[in-house]
DNA sequence: CAGGTGCGTTCCGAATAGGAACGCACTGGA
DNA sequence: TCCAGTGCGTTCCTATTCGGAACGCACCTG
């Protein structure tokens, strides 16, 4: 483990992307999303390296992101269906979709549209307090160290400036 | 261009991940948004390597994440602040930390709370309709061809059984 | 029995990340 | 004046990962 390991770190936003932060987890969870679940189905949608497919799916299983399924016994074939963490992980491809369709969209419109059925209208995502459901805007959000901070950094997490005392 | 290009695909997702989806890009907007803007913040809260660090600012001030601001002549010298464009991936991040929150935290609790000053609350991200204001279940979305569709790919596109016909 | 499909694995060359050292312009203190 | 320290990169080397192509293997289908 040369490499860097971050997932350990005090922070929910780098232990996100230790699991899900790179090029194609996202994406083979947005083809999950969409009913896709075979090996041979995320390669051809994707176009992906099968080795790095293989390693990828296996290591979403892992994680928690997708279950393996069995469909077939004899050959022994597996299907790929998101898991309940999953589905949840569907909130972090909206709120991209909903950025990237803002910021990354040339004049002809974003490529995809969602559609509500519960309301039945063209929709994006929105991030917004739960509490009081008012939209998040970084202006009016203080970051406070929470009861998993590990004790022995969090002298040093103070002395940044960065966090507001506990309440 | 022998690696990979996803960021001309017709997905919004794809797009996004093109642009933020490394290992270090969700994380130095993190940091940003703590109010670090000097590439010796940076280097040091991340641990990251420096010539990793140089080319993912340049690239995230190409892509208009962040924005080079010079603040001093001699030697030249620039800090980094966050865009516009920036400031609105803040609800990707909270979204994240969100789902990270939920599904990778051990029985100690998550390492950082978030104060909504607003309303006076600690709290967590909601992802939900712009429209209704419920919470986006990916039951009850379904996905439309919008403009920026490429109309050659069109006809595959809807072969997949992915889309719902445009109202 | 020949060809096709599904799901990987193996191998190799190319691209990228990480780490350490270096360069350079300035600052501040002795 | 000199020397250490800081800020911001760049350069070089090695370790790791990626992408692509080929192969293997078990089945199915005509």
């Amino acid at each position: 483990m040369s490499r860097h390991d971050i997932s350990t770190w005090p922070c929910s936003i780098a232990r996100a992307v230790a699991v899900t932060g790179d090029h194609w987890t996202p994406l083979i969870m947005r083809d999950a999303f969409y009913g896709l679940n075979r090996f041979e189905q995320f390669q051809r949608s994707l176009g992906m390296s099968r080795n790095v497919l293989t390693r990828r799916l296996n290591s979403m299983v892992e994680i928690g992101l997708l279950e393996r399924r069995q469909y077939s016994t004899r050959p022994p074939r597996h299907e790929y269906v998101v898991s309940d963490m999953g589905t949840d992980y569907w909130k972090v491809l909206a709120a991209m979709a909903a950025w990237s369709d803002t910021w990354l969209t040339d004049e002809t419109g974003p490529p995809i549209l969602l559609h509500h059925d519960t309301c039945g209208h063209q929709t994006t995502a929105k991030v917004v307090c739960a509490h009081c459901d008012q939209i998040l805007d970084l202006d009016h959000i203080s970051a406070t160290l929470g009861p998993g901070y590990p004790d022995k950094l969090e002298s040093a997490a103070r002395a940044t400036g960065f966090f507001r005392d506990d309440d």
